[in-house]
DNA sequence: CCCTCATTGAGATTATATCTCAATCATAGT
DNA sequence: ACTATGATTGAGATATAATCTCAATGAGGG
């Protein structure tokens, strides 16, 4: 079992929750793939794979795994959310394509904390951020 | 009639379509609050002052007011998106509270050249952005 | 005055996500 | 091993925002 599963486990068990075989598989699939998922094609690739997973357990695993830390829900203006691990992955943001929809990530240090000092300065507890920068990848100004 | 409705109207008509009292209507309502309105909101006000505008004409002309570069649309998060006029309200960006729901304004240039720098380096042609930072302010934590 | 095309409204429709509830399953206590 | 308790699941119903459809209306140009 991948260490990311492992930890999920950790952490269902710690809650005093059941770590199920259909927990594992989202896990699994969510461990598994490098892109931005959504539940949909979660519940797609489960599907194909064999596994009967439901839609419901689907969104309610999502949600265990953002609330475990261990994976991401992204909002990139889309219709759907999106997720992603956090493994392997430093926080990044996203620039948005908005004529093919690819999404390229970008660092960028000095953001986060010029954020955490306009925190600082409203007296707000950040939990969390979104960046999206919408508008044409190199690709699509060329044409 | 306002300056920013004659400015929607010229828009409007340059573009060779019909500036009509329901979208007079919708414009006003949105420059007349300075608060984040959503759809509903303004379909809502417009019914309250005794305007028959349909739900589809509101959303709509939502889009319309966009295209024209006097409202921007934001997503906080939320279930539904949230719409903004311009005017008098320079490019900002959003701390929005977990817990009680209230969307604070911060300002930070820096962040925006930041940005620039980012697109550059990636090619990307930027045309809009959203930051938001999620968590609880000053109220919410205290207690 | 007529023709054309933009616009509107009411309701149907789409799509994502959540909810309901009966059936199933795991675990602890006896 | 047996039972009681509570967690979990799946199928379908439901909620909700937003878009779409299409007939009827209205505006403006020739």
């Amino acid at each position: 079992m991948k260490t990311e599963t492992l930890q999920f486990k950790s952490y269902i068990e710690e809650k005093g929750l059941l770590f199920t075989p259909e927990r594992q598989s989202v896990a699994e699939e969510v461990f598994s793939s490098h892109d931005h998922l959504d539940a949909e094609k979660v519940l797609k690739s489960l599907r194909v794979r064999g596994s009967k997973v439901s839609r419901a357990t689907v969104y309610r695993t999502l949600d265990l795994l953002v609330e475990s830390g261990l994976v991401e829900k992204i909002d990139l203006g889309e219709d759907r959310a999106a997720y992603e691990h956090i493994a392997g992955h430093p926080h990044h943001d996203h620039l948005v394509c908005l004529r093919c929809g690819k999404v390229q990530e970008f660092e960028e240090p000095l953001i986060e904390q010029l954020q955490e000092w306009a925190c600082e300065k409203a007296s707000f507890k950040a939990t969390g951020h979104s960046l999206n920068i919408y508008g044409y990848c190199e690709n699509c100004t060329a044409k």
